[in-house]
DNA sequence: CGCTACCACTGACACGTGTAACGTCGCTCG
DNA sequence: CGAGCGACGTTACACGTGTCAGTGGTAGCG
């Protein structure tokens, strides 16, 4: 373990004791100083000594000493199984980054960590090392019970998880994708569409999300005697999107309702490269409906309808997660993490 | 500090000290069964006692007290500037995935911290309270040399920026982006362009990346003595393209390079709708190449031409880290983090 | 002058872990 | 029979921090 060849190849992060020693006064007049609990206790002198000397050691406390000590860590947790982090779309990375950014005003330190799928305990066991002071998941497979159980058991304050409903001891982050095949359906209905189908992505992650907006656009059409709901499956490659569109005129359907703005785009494309025409003027054509509202569908002509989730200020979330944290014993809840409305633009 | 209200809201994490007292041995040990250094000290029928009690009692170590202990924790942080994080393309979180997992199987935690951006010796300290035994960047304003120092004085074995060159005491880790613009430029002029338009992207965050790019166009044409390079601005919003494209015929440009595929599509849209005509047929067209080579660049017509950069295995680089750690006296080096190539199709 | 109150600090402990050094058996060999 | 020796465990310390309980010393007050 001794390395010879590092000359002095870790030279020992200063200590507090370091900068106690360098200022004159003892360890713990260092603690109070440092963390603002001086009031009183030290002198002006003493604490101008104190700053200095950590400042010309390059002081920085040792995050896990501190959280060994204190029996909770500062650390929140934004768990994501690796597969799904490739998945994350411009809403969540925007919403990552002011997240992390409140968290950190409010003295937390934000981290995103994608663990391995393999197994979702062994996932859940990486994340308790960590002693978080708070988990939660926004996207992918929801905590299950015995992984929140885990958590909970290793002293986790807080774990919220997304989906419909969570294990018990977990709060809910509840952005309702049914609400966004809801709003879909009803969009589409309400142009005269009757026969819509609803495109479900062949990537493996997404089923989660996939399923539920297809319940939506059932819920929406069930007001409608005459409306027909049929499930499509697409992946996303061309060369499915050009199979799918080939099978088109079997289908029999006016209007479409797509996973994602991405996936909308592709079949689109492969629509009307097969001869199709897009949109809601005349009953002959193909009405299209993405989701997520990105930019790139302003692109296409038409341009894209889309429904666009809209998200809870990730200051009001961190705002919640240090409550959450701050009294343990509240009892699980469900809390909206955004709602649905639909951009209409010319496609559908 | 006290909460009446919870019940017993932390149930105290189980301790190694727990597992010893069920398993009926001490604590020491449960250390050398549950991290394998039992061989010959343990007999089998103690080891099986240990790791039954462990498992009932839900016993996971306590990262920080570890790293306490150890000296030097097991944490690599990827290291981003929070109003970067919504740039990542779907590149770097694909290969983000995959390095968490390989990192995970050489026993270290990846993480990934968007540190607000107010000040980067601020970022950097917040870093290096967590003490990680490594920390990366890929992506935003690299690493300067206080940071760097900061890290360094933190006890972190390696530390690794990207960006054409590393402060003292950090590896480089390249990502040639002048290659990205030499590849670009060099495609357009042996298409027989001449006057070629570089995009640079409005967006802050983004200027690191631009300006390499641009001078490796610049770096092309100077093969060509009648070529010619000129800079372009342009936002991602439809205003801004629509703007640039109705200055088009004033700049006489016949190729553009953009930043990426994103500002090349928006940009090709725009260029369209002012009539102009997109492509290398003809001499009257305007010849596009975008980066990054999304599949939506394939949905437009012409399907748009990219440069694409082909990533180091995530595996390499884990093993890359790994290797630093253990041997903290390794002079700093430049790894290339992969190249560029074109992928030609209609635009350009 | 005696008592209290306050100031400016310090000593010592606990948090949970890894591991080097040190027993304590039971057995074998000289 | 004692020494030596594996096999099997344990005792004890260190890591860096926060904070409770003191401890002198000085000043205020009756």
């Amino acid at each position: 373990m001794t390395d010879p060849a590092g000359p002095r190849a870790t030279p020992t992060p200063p200590t507090s004791a370091a900068v106690a020693r360098r200022a004159g006064v003892s360890r713990a007049t260092v603690s109070y100083v440092l963390n603002g609990q001086a009031a009183g206790r030290v002198g002006e002198r003493a604490q101008a000594r104190v700053r200095a000397a950590a400042e010309e050691l390059g002081y920085v406390p040792h995050a896990a000493a501190r959280s060994l000590r204190a029996g909770r860590g500062s650390i929140v947790l934004l768990a994501a199984p690796a597969d799904t982090v490739p998945v994350f779309g411009p809403l969540l990375t925007r919403f990552l980054a002011g997240f992390q950014t409140a968290l950190h005003a409010l003295g937390y330190t934000g981290v995103l960590h994608g663990a391995p799928a393999a197994s979702p305990l062994a996932a859940a066991r990486a994340w308790a090392e960590l002693r978080p002071a708070a988990v939660l998941t926004l996207h992918g497979p929801p905590l299950d019970e015995p992984a929140v159980a885990l958590l909970r058991r290793a002293g986790t304050a807080a774990v919220l998880t997304h989906g419909p409903v969570a294990p018990p001891g977990a709060h809910t982050l509840l952005l309702d994708q049914r609400e966004a095949g809801l709003r879909a359906g009803a969009h589409l209905l309400a142009g005269g569409r009757r026969r819509i189908g609803v495109v479900l992505p062949a990537e493996p992650g997404l089923a989660a999300y996939a399923e539920p907006r297809l319940a939506g656009v059932r819920a929406a059409a069930a007001a409608h005697p005459d409306a027909e709901v049929r499930p499509l499956d697409l992946a996303l490659t061309e060369e499915s999107a050009a199979r799918l569109a080939a099978a088109w005129p079997r289908l029999n359907l006016d209007a479409v309702f797509a996973y994602n703005d991405e996936y909308a785009m592709l079949l689109m494309r492969a629509l009307q490269d097969a001869g199709h025409t897009i949109g809601v003027r005349s009953p002959g054509e193909v009405a299209v409906v993405g989701a997520d509202d990105l930019l790139l569908g302003r692109l296409l002509r038409p341009r894209l309808t889309s429904v666009r989730a809209e998200i809870t200020p990730p200051e009001r979330i961190a705002g919640l997660v240090d409550e959450l944290v701050r009294s343990p014993g509240t009892p699980p809840a469900t809390h909206r993490l955004g709602t649905f409305r639909v951009a209409a633009r010319d496609s559908g």
